[in-house]
DNA sequence: TATTGTCAACTAACATGTTAGTCTGATAAG
DNA sequence: CTTATCAGACTAACATGTTAGTTGACAATA
């Protein structure tokens, strides 16, 4: 059940960078680690190799740890051992569909509620979006699709709104970074991105609901393919056996 | 600022009735007396106390405050002190938001995927419901009210929906107690939750979208209402006064 | 070979000591 | 009477020592 590899304490950020409490520094280091996949799947977390390189005592990194595992990026097996967890389909279908409820709600209430100022906002983000496609710049156009994303949770006014967002579809961000995206594939994804855009200025819920619903589908099978070319990321329980049939 | 009382110690529960980690009990514990408002909101909670009266040592309790700290329970200022938090008339709007956004999502999925063996669970359900209206048991209605929404979620097989539903949701959940439902309100209840299950019974999606709605959409109203005849028990914050005018 | 039992090494969980930031309230200055 | 200051008493955050449970290698046995 584990001859995985520890992890590499070389990838962990440079905390003295970051601002905050120290437990909140030594949380983000091995957030980011672990979603950029420098922490694989699997691997084992030795507190141990993490104070050392971060220079901390044990315990800020036992409360980042605790985070991190109510969030589901690191399994802790009491009285034994952590390690970063596996993708599982299961998970990754339910951070969709947790995503999908709360983007629903969210243009739901965009489309009802839109001010000329957001309007401003937003079709500024869709013509960045526009130039760096023209540009190939894919890297800079995932940026603007999460900020296109984050914009739209900002106008709803509710605060914790994104942050829960991100929570529940961790996962699914994960294993985004697996996916290479084309220029095919960012052109598309400008285009579904338009059709929300244009019924949200048509005041369209129904519309708007029903292209963030086909956008957000994208995704899933794209990752879904994923556990053919690598199953070794991933674990399998029998809810996923059953799935797969 | 602060002339607020001490937590009382005396409404903890016992924690070795419970099981797992010790810091688990402490956290269920200090969680449940929040949630009972048995400390109230405002109360400073003094760890020393605590850990007095549950006879374990900082550790447990610290960890155990970061948990509700998350989940927004507490407030806790660095280097000075702890206290249960406010409610919030912007917290409890956004937590309806997001509940109400994983129910509809919720009622949608289990319109389309609803079993046999699911429609005789939530049958049972709701002539439980019926009988415990006939005996006017309002603490018993209360509890097959929470069962039939979690009945729900379950039948989705996503197993993260209902904690994440319950922690989206927690201020209001906190604040409904103050709400003394009384038989006309159950009555109403019923009724709504009966739309419910007719328009699953018959697949109708969209159907069983607008009662889950109308059925939320009765709580925050008489929750908001509260903040006339309990001020001191809410957090205005600028946000809220905006809201308000 | 396969199975079982033992034990050493490792771990998270917990207890407790230490540090440094924050609040309060008394006192002094205006 | 108001305001500023400053010391002491708190607190969370952090460091570190201790406990107890798990794991996995290996030897003993069948």
């Amino acid at each position: 059940m584990s001859k995985h590899q520890d992890i590499d304490p070389q990838y962990l950020p440079d905390i003295s960078s970051l601002e905050g409490a120290l437990s909140n520094r030594v949380y983000l280091a091995i957030k980011q680690a672990i979603l950029l996949l420098d922490f694989p799947p699997g691997a084992a977390l030795r507190k141990a190799l993490i104070c050392d390189r971060l220079g901390v005592s044990r315990a800020p990194v036992a409360d980042a740890i605790t985070r991190l595992s109510t969030e589901g990026l690191v399994d802790v097996v009491p009285q034994s051992g952590t390690h970063v967890s596996y993708f599982s389909i299961s998970e990754i279908r339910e951070g969709s569909f947790l995503r999908e409820a709360l983007e629903l709600a969210t243009v739901a209430k965009v489309a009802r509620d839109l001010t000329d100022e957001q309007h401003v906002q937003l079709r500024r983000n869709m013509r960045l979006q526009e130039l760096l496609i023209e540009d190939k710049d894919i890297p800079g156009f995932y940026q603007a699709d999460e900020e296109f994303h984050s914009l739209l949770m900002g106008f709803t006014g509710f605060k914790r709104l994104p942050e829960v967002a991100q929570a529940v579809s961790l996962q699914v961000s994960r294993a985004r970074i697996l996916l290479l995206p084309s220029a095919d594939r960012i052109a598309e994804t400008l285009a579904e991105h338009q059709a929300i855009y244009e019924a949200l200025l048509a005041r369209d819920e129904q519309g708007a609901q029903d292209a963030m619903r086909d956008h957000l589908g994208q995704l899933p099978p794209r990752i879904e393919r994923l556990q053919k070319e690598q199953p070794h990321l991933f674990n399998l329980t029998s809810q996923d056996l059953r799935d797969t049939v």
